[in-house]
DNA sequence: GATGAATGAGCATTCATTCAT
DNA sequence: CATGAATGAATGCTCATTCAT
């Protein structure tokens, strides 16, 4: 789950103290434990300030202009620490392949290292609608990363890397079986993130490759 | 009227006249349409009356022991259809790897046939933890199913039509990729069914395929 | 408790089938059980339907004019009953604190033999404000029993029977005594309605009679 | 807010501001006066919060954690209020026929100085069946004192101040006496409650005294 | 900056009652 | 006579948000 640069930038932006920036991000850090924890529907300002160890939920709203700016926060932040984490090792990789192989495998590690980040970005993904307008540049960004990854695809095609498939399918269907196992990893009793990473990227692996 | 004090309404079997037969099957319907394009959150009886033309949530609360009774039984309409629609087509396939074909196809078929079905389960999966007991066993049906399918491509393994990879891995996968089209189909702009099945069904046989 | 002739009457009067009848008996029959057994608030038509065996809470407002109407016949069914009970045995006495004590011993007794009876007269006494007009005119009918029971302790008190002390207050205390048995009988684990009766009457034979 | 996920009102002690504790107040007194003038059924938070002059009952709400919390909170403002009036009096006798009389008389005296408290306890005390848990334990408390007060009376025998007779029954036959006319008092036209409060206390002064 | 208090819309649910069949 | 279906007002309660201090 790769971020825009856009995005992540606006937050911490100038204009906000110490004190506040740390208010909000400690704010923002109970919303992501109560998403993981409890879900969408049950994070509320009342739950996210019990959890912040705050006394009310006019603290929050003090902070953010709503709950789908705090949403928004939380989603940018989960963009941050995920970027943060997965870039330098796709980087690190220069094939093709490898860094499709990178960019799985550090997704589905993320997991392990921070074990409620990516459950949380997966409730706010999946209950903000369209409607809200804060969110709705954050489908933006999700999509351009995704016709980013199938663009970068099309290159592994043409150079030969990758056999000839649907890159948006593809790119898809990766994404799917990332976001799958983000929110069924708590449940699966013996899971080992490194070799569910291991494994899926084997199986995209398979179903990039040429076939020789 | 509830279940615990009220005037018993026996689940399935016999004891529904067809007019209350008629008006459930409506509601679930409107439930589902409401699901399916305003999601779980906004859900609400007051929705879903609405949507299906009538006139006070008294009426759904009336045919319906609760909320998640309602959504237990947009789960079961929407099993219903689905199995309805895919089990023959799988069955008609001899091969492992025509039923594994058969399997996406038809779900992602699907998303033509009934548009709103399939998503809308989508949303009362996610969004209902474990904690309603009522839906509670609905996901032990779906982790059944998964166990299920990761044995029967076990099978293929053993008979030598497959690959060696981990079968729940595999199983997850499909599931995620299938799920993921099941959120964005109605996203998509130029989104073709037929076209995204066959696609998501080459990636994954690729996936299984013993390499030759 | 006993009955003014006037109420028992009304009830069972002519324009009623055979069937009506038995249904109207069966109604308020279960009413009685659900008022003793769960109280005024939670004995719903629903409830009472479902004790009495009926498919429908319309099946109850059918045979009833409203809630009161049906109130208003527990409260008449109790009184039958009571005054069936307790008056020969008060009658057979002739001496003014023979007929106290029988008052005070046949009251307690029936919580024996019809153990829901009072309890339900009890709640709806108690919940029906007099705002009802159906109810209205059986406060009247209590008030009227009670000032009569004074005015039989008054001749007590003028033919020398029972020591001077206010009627109407002792009146008061002699229901509220037994009134308080009546909704704690059930809580109480040994009860012993004999026993308890006759303590009761000693008592209140006590605080009646003249110092020798 | 409630207890289960909400943030925590610690009940009782610190934690609570002088607003806040003047609201409570406030919303208590409103409860108080209508449970006694329209009994418990019509107590709802709508009319405790007009009552109140409050604009919503999600004040009510606010400030309490539910209707059981509320009435919790109204039964022991009148214990309170009970035990500050009687309980000087009550000690200010040192003979234990001095006691039961100065218990009696202040007792029914307090309609006269809070003249809605006893009733809108005996609303709560009757409609709350066991099954709240918050109401349960005040059930507790009144079975407790009804068994000292019985404690007492056994003393009072065993000196030879009380002539024999079951103490339970004397017990429950005074709370039931007074009960009554808790309930009964606004009823009655001339109600005099020095008058009737000691016509009372003669009445169990009798029943209770060895005949010389 | 921060907070406790207040607000009011919205939630699922229950209820007595009505009515066409 | 009986009933299943429908109605809509009312209930307790939660929520995000606002505002004076």
């Amino acid at each position: 789950m790769e971020a825009k640069d856009g995005i992540a930038k606006q937050a911490g932006g100038r204009g906000r103290t110490f004190t506040e920036e740390a208010r909000r991000a400690q704010i923002v850090g109970a919303a992501i434990e109560v998403l993981a924890d409890a879900g969408y529907a049950k994070a509320t300002f009342s739950r996210i300030a019990k959890q912040a160890g705050l006394s009310s939920t006019g603290m929050i709203s003090y902070h953010f202009s709503g709950k789908d700016d705090l949403m928004r926060e939380v989603a940018a932040e989960v963009l941050r620490v995920a970027e943060a984490y997965m870039l330098p090792r796709i980087q690190a990789e220069s094939s093709y392949s490898g860094r499709l192989r990178a960019y799985i495998e550090s997704n589905v590690a993320l997991l392990e290292v921070h074990p409620k980040h990516l459950p949380a970005l997966a409730e706010v993904m999946t209950n903000q609608r369209g409607d809200t307008p804060t969110v709705k540049d954050f489908v933006h960004v999700m999509e351009a990363t995704m016709n980013e990854q199938a663009e970068r695809i099309r290159l592994a095609q043409r150079d030969g890397a990758f056999r000839e498939f649907d890159p948006m399918v593809m790119t898809a269907a990766i994404r799917g079986a990332i976001d799958f196992v983000v929110t069924q990893a708590s449940r699966l009793p013996g899971f080992d993130a490194t070799t569910y990473g291991r494994e899926l990227a084997d199986l995209f692996d398979r179903a990039t490759r040429r076939t020789p």
